[in-house]
DNA sequence: CACCCTATGTAACAATTGTTACACTATTGG
DNA sequence: CCAATAGTGTAACAATTGTTACATAGGGTG
């Protein structure tokens, strides 16, 4: 048990009953950038609760597309995985750890009896509903109204916001995944932000402005 | 107090104590094919269960462009409603009948104590959240993924699915409005579903072969 | 240093989608 | 019946996005 985990739900105004249970039930997991915590198909009992660091999650189609959705960060909890795990679904998305990360994986089968326990638990869960309803509307916002230069660019900013850092390190290529484009779409719109003064290019890096 | 209302809290598998306090605290609510249920920055305190007819789901960006997500169906409550309330936000997005339907509205300060009190009533909201979140990624799926003409063809199936007949009456604009796209572009690509034989098209009606 | 692999730049072209303009037809209301 | 309006068909063109192909540059390794 881990000092950062008992600080961590301290801090979200859990009852302390609720922080006891779980503390008891749940484990540590520790996560490096890059792999995954959620792949498609892949059945999970356990809802992670993100500590520290930071998950992306992606939405993927049958044939190997994706599209990237939304950041999970410090005090969210992925909302796709309790309706998932629920109906024991196979999940269409992944969700994978941006930079190192700290979860705490909390055994769906507590859920059902501490929502109706817990009144925090209950806003807890109802707000990750909510706030994960927004991100997924705003996903769609991307997709459904803007252009690809907006498209690009919001995601620069979006990940400067979840980063928290002007520098963002990926290639040409990865973006073009996380769009569901073309490397070359990217490599010609990113010449032209570079151009209007926005980002600044290096290689495997990309200064926001 | 209307008979098919109480039919219809029979078949949900309710609790007796909850199907009465349904009854007691909800109000019928009968709407026309066309009219809103939910308005963009409209708030509401109350929260539409769906008993018969069909609506439509749609979201919209600041400058009145909109896309369809999803129908509302017999048994469907709006789960955008619920998380809406409970932050009291205004809604991005609007519910508008397909065809005369009849709600039970219920008062969203009830939503709480049911919750907590009735395992049915956690079940079925979470439930309502489960299939909504599967209905907004699958409109992602389509816009992200697919193309004009894919994603056509698929609004016709899920139209024709939803209302159960294989005839739509809308309009070349309507459909596009509902796409985000142009009426020429739909005129266009409904031509050529016609022409690959899988639609028949009349003047305010197409039907689906 | 030579070599290799990855990342980026760029041109040329194709496919898709969006826009404008106008013709024609069906329906409605006087 | 006539005029007005709404719905559809179609062409021509513009803008955006996708694809292919190849050049160049940076960084690491033997």
């Amino acid at each position: 048990m881990n000092e950062q985990i008992a600080q961590f739900l301290q801090n979200q105004n859990f009852e302390p009953q609720l922080i006891e249970e779980l503390k008891l039930s749940g484990r540590l997991k520790k996560i490096t950038a890059g792999s995954a915590v959620i792949k498609p198909g892949m059945p999970t009992s356990e809802i992670p609760l993100v500590i520290s660091g930071s998950l992306k999650v992606m939405r993927q189609d049958e044939d190997g597309k994706e599209i990237f959705l939304y950041y999970l960060e410090g005090g969210d909890t992925c909302a796709m995985s309790i309706t998932c795990c629920m109906e024991s679904k196979k999940s269409a998305f992944s969700a994978i750890a941006e930079e190192d990360s700290t979860l705490w994986m909390i055994p769906m089968a507590m859920l059902n009896s501490w929502v109706a326990k817990y009144p925090a638990f209950r806003k807890f869960v109802f707000q990750a509903y909510q706030n994960r309803f927004d991100e997924l509307l705003t996903a769609i916002d991307s997709v459904a109204f803007m252009k690809m230069d907006e498209r690009l660019y919001k995601y620069l900013l979006d990940k400067k916001q979840a980063s928290g850092s002007f520098e963002i390190k990926k290639t040409h290529e990865q973006i073009a995944r996380e769009l569901n484009t073309s490397r070359v779409v990217i490599s010609r719109l990113l010449k032209q932000l570079e151009n209007e003064g926005k980002i600044e290019q290096h290689r495997n890096k990309i200064d926001i402005l």
